[in-house]
DNA sequence: AGTAATCTACTAATTAGTAGATAGTCTGTA
DNA sequence: TACAGACTATCTACTAATTAGTAGATTACT
């Protein structure tokens, strides 16, 4: 299964229904107008709808991943790796109010099947266990300040960052997103 | 429209349904279904889907303002009235894995009528102004510390709120949200 | 020749909502 | 008190749209 054009254009299109309208509220039908094709198509790419949810999430994951990876290797400083990381929500947020894909499954965490619930799971862990390991050794290097267990942290602030896009989307307001983090750093962030 | 007993019946079990799967996984078959009626009779109490979708928040919200003027009126302390106030979500979590209905309809805000929207935005508008309030009180007395604005914080320490809810229920570990919150008492509480 | 991608045409289920009939209950009045 | 009319709640039976998914033919590339 090489990815083919219409292969990909089926994976965007679903992707950016379910970060916009959610899992429930997307359709073949509704794919097939946007990509321009017929609903029978999309099942020669994608047997079940399930199937094509699994590869958005995993392919979703699987580049947020990368992510991590770069802003892990690129930044020395803790405090930088977290302004980077929440740029990334930043950005998603902007580019049309769009939510975190998995922040949207996790909504619809119930009535998803267990291979699309077992992508979400280890998307959140992933990226939990990413933070944790930034703030851990923040506050080792001096630069954070905090109590807590760095795990529970970790949760804490990406709850935070999940939390915050719905809030943002719905009053329309960007900053509110972007507030959220400036607290965020105002709590955590040792004086200079 | 006095409220009758399947009235009632029907506010709750659709209540319930929207807090588990949110609002487009709910239908009036299913609800027919669960309260003993016919679809038609669900249509005699609320002629749409939208009107009985709006009656369900707005009640939601309502009572949800009344345990905040309770609290308030019941606890002197500001941390005292947060622990409190948690303690809501906490018990919401702990009733059958539900999420705060309106973090639940945040995420499918997309998809709802204005009518339902607005009832959804009152309910966020709302609570941030509350927690607000508490928190700037708290800074005031001396009993919370942080440099941010108080509305700011809010709005994070509420988004925080309904982005654990999602992470614990995923996760099916009710103590993810509890530690959520004893994180935030670590991070703005002043030692004493 | 074989394979990949597409199509039309269909099925069976579910959706919100409507039409119209049938009970039961309440109220005002003779 | 007894009855007439109105109102409330429910039902069965329907419509039109949408859903995921299938069967089988056709086109096009390799």
């Amino acid at each position: 299964m090489p990815p083919t054009a219409t292969y990909e254009k089926l994976l965007d299109a679903a992707q950016d229904v379910i970060q916009v309208r959610g899992f429930n509220a997307f359709s073949y039908g509704q794919l097939a107008t946007t990509v321009g094709i017929s609903t029978a198509s999309i099942h020669h790419h994608f047997p079940t709808k399930n199937d094509l949810g699994e590869e958005v999430v995993r392919r979703y994951r699987v580049r947020f991943n990368g992510v991590l990876e770069k802003i892990r290797t690129e930044c020395s400083n803790p405090a930088e790796c977290l302004e980077r990381y929440c740029a990334e929500f930043v950005a998603t947020m902007e580019s049309g109010g769009r939510i975190c894909l998995c922040g949207m499954l996790a909504s619809d965490y119930e009535t998803l099947p267990e291979n699309i619930r077992r992508e979400v799971r280890l998307f959140f862990g992933e990226n939990e266990e990413w933070l944790a390991a930034i703030l851990d050794k923040g506050r080792r290097d001096g630069v954070f300040r905090f109590e807590a267990d760095a795990s529970d942290l970790a949760i804490t602030f990406f709850s935070t960052l999940e939390g915050a896009m719905l809030d943002s989307r719905m009053f329309e307001d960007h900053s509110r997103l972007r507030r959220t983090i400036e607290c965020w750093r105002g709590l955590i962030t040792v004086a200079v």
